[in-house]
RNA sequence: GGUCCAGUAGCUCAGCUGGAUAGAGCAACAGCCUUCUAAGCUGUAGGUCCUAGGUUCGAGUCCUAGCUGGAUCACCA
């Protein structure tokens, strides 16, 4: 096939009044005249396929080839920021698959947002308190005689979340032995005694009664200590953590103002809510009956912060889909509150993660836990490395090094492959692949390319007639040509999965063009350097959008 | 029930603002390593783009209805 862009003239034809094929003709010609760089066009049933002159990918191929961040704008430090909150996790409970998701995809935005030119301000807000955080405590009060991380070696995380499992085991219990009483399920649901004491927990935890309080920071620590651990592995990082028991009474004043000015109304019981069924909603409580409040007054109350805080342009909020409603409403009540800033709220809402067995559930043990996942990704990358031995030189350390940069590309790659906007599936039953469209498969790219060039460890240039290029050499130019802009358009999309997939195809090409021609071994000097150059090329190119999905690449694998 | 989202090859997914014969990978089958890393390359096979209408030169893409699946409509977060 002819051509490197395609026209399709037939939005001109009410324009030309002409036949698809005479107006293609017609522009055609027209740029054929007056556009230099363009060598000639074809015209085949209305489509008009123009060919570019080699001269312009060669001199493109030039300007570019040494530049180690091609295709990435730097940041303006003094521009407003972008800010994305990710992660938000519950204390109450391990990292599973989701969590995962929602941290790749919070982190790679941020470096896609970043690599796009904007300033970035990445944030995380934990969940540490609340009536979830006692069922844990409570549950471990009753169970664990004292068991700790240390004394029971186990991850902290993991520990806490057990006696999370461990309520909802007993509660159930409970709620079973109440309806064989004749309770009704819900009186049941509402009356089980150890419900009750969580909730006469969480009232103490709010006055603030050292025994509770201490047990809280105690339990806490334990996670977050897990935590660390997870998050080192993912590669995931924050520039400021916010806690919600530090900002969860700051919602209040905001709500008791807009209780004031008459957008939002008291009931019969003191409780206070926003009415948004002119806007098809439903009315929402903002600040419960005995002054406390809940998740969304927690919201609105740390939108406001960080928007006094920082000059903010956009605040990405990467949560998922099953919390469309709350954003529609939290941008609905601030827009009613008078913000002006509620329209530079963006809820980037991204699918569930599904097992062939279906959503997972903390509380029942249906997770497919992230350190277990990771665990087993490097013991995945370990077998196949050893069995292929290409590594036999490298020292212990060097070779795990290697696997882990694997797995985690494995995965990674695996998980921002696909659109966010969409679910997607995992079946724990068959590993993550390591062939074809994945992080390895690129990775594998990018050694090669380094293999090459480690060999020929010399200066290169790229000093050599437009005609001499082949066609594998201009179609890999002109890949390379389309990154910037891809960069751009991904971001304004906030899609880390069009950046995966550019890549994918880079090094699809990039392989075969491997297969295809020789490089050290050509013969021609001039051809050889070129070819050095272009390797070199694709290499820093995969490397900066690897970069961006939080990837890195191996020297060797 | 109201609202929202999705349905593309056996499986997992691409398919940009409507454009040429709908693409990859995995799985299956057949080839390619005395030659720069075979985690690679090449080929074969695999499709009623959920269904039915509509819009127009043209629909996987837009509209309407239906079917199927999911989410949500909490004094949970």
């Amino acid at each position: 096939m002819k051509g490197d862009y395609t026209v399709n003239v037939f939005p001109f034809l009410k324009i030309s009044k002409l036949s698809p094929e005479k107006t293609a003709e017609s522009i055609g010609q027209y740029l054929a005249k007056n556009m230099e760089h363009v060598a000639g066009f074809d015209v085949i049933k209305g489509f008009l396929n123009i060919e570019i002159k080699p001269d312009y990918w060669l001199s493109f191929f030039q300007n570019h080839y040494q530049n180690k961040y091609f295709g990435l704008l730097k940041a303006d430090k003094t521009a407003p920021v972008t800010m994305i909150e990710y992660s938000s996790p519950n204390t109450n409970k391990p990292l599973h698959l989701g969590h995962i998701r929602n941290n790749l995809l919070g982190f790679s935005v941020s470096e896609l947002l970043k690599a796009s030119g904007k300033n970035v301000v990445k944030v995380n807000l934990v969940n540490d308190r609340g009536i979830h955080i006692c069922k844990s405590m409570l549950a471990w009060q009753k169970n664990a005689k004292g068991a700790t991380p240390e004394s029971t070696g186990k991850k902290g995380d993991k520990l806490v979340g057990d006696y999370y499992v461990q309520f909802d085991k007993d509660y159930k219990a409970q709620i079973q032995q109440l309806i064989g009483q004749g309770k009704t399920a819900e009186e049941a649901e509402k009356q089980a005694p150890i419900l009750l004491e969580a909730q006469e927990m969480l009232r103490q935890w709010e006055a603030k009664v050292p025994e509770v309080y201490q047990l809280w920071q105690t339990m806490n620590a334990w996670v977050y200590a897990g935590f660390e651990i997870t998050y080192k592995a993912l590669g995931i990082t924050f520039d400021k953590t916010y806690y919600e028991s530090e900002t969860y009474l700051l919602g209040k004043k905001i709500v008791l103002d807009g209780l004031e000015k008459g957008v939002l109304f008291r009931k019969e019981d003191g409780s206070i809510w926003a009415d948004l069924t002119e806007d098809g909603l439903d009315q929402k409580l903002l600040l419960r009956a005995d002054g406390t409040s809940v998740y969304m007054t927690q919201d609105i109350g740390t939108a406001q912060q960080r928007f006094t805080e920082f000059t903010i342009e956009d605040h990405i909020y990467v949560v998922g889909n099953e919390q469309n409603y709350h954003f529609d409403v939290l941008k609905l009540i601030l827009q009613k509150l008078g913000y002006d800033w509620a329209s530079r709220i963006h809820h980037l809402s991204y699918g569930m993660v599904e097992l062939p067995s279906g959503k997972m559930k903390s509380r029942e043990g249906t997770v497919v836990d992230a350190d277990d996942l990771i665990a087993e990704m490097i013991d995945n990358a370990r077998s196949t490395s050893e069995q292929l031995g290409k590594l036999d030189d490298y020292t212990k350390q060097e070779k795990e090094k290697v696997y882990y940069t694997i797995a985690m590309g494995a995965l990674k790659y695996y998980m921002l492959k696909v659109d966010p906007k969409k679910g997607m599936m995992f079946n724990p039953a068959e590993s993550i692949d390591f062939n074809g469209n994945t992080g390895p498969f690129i990775q594998y790219t990018y050694t090669r390319i380094r293999s090459v060039l480690r060999k020929w460890n010399s200066e290169f240039s790229v000093n050599i007639s437009a005609s001499r290029l082949q066609d594998k050499e201009i179609e890999l130019i002109q890949k390379l040509y389309d990154f910037a802009p891809l960069i751009q358009d991904a971001a304004t999309q906030y899609s880390p999965a069009m950046i995966a997939s550019y890549i994918y195809e880079l090094a699809k090409e990039y392989n075969q063009f491997y297969h295809d021609y020789q490089i050290l071994k050509e013969e021609d000097d001039h051809i050889k350097s070129m070819r050095l150059a272009l390797s070199n090329w694709v290499g820093i190119t995969i490397k900066n959008g690897m970069k961006i999905l939080g990837i890195e690449v191996p020297e060797r694998m």
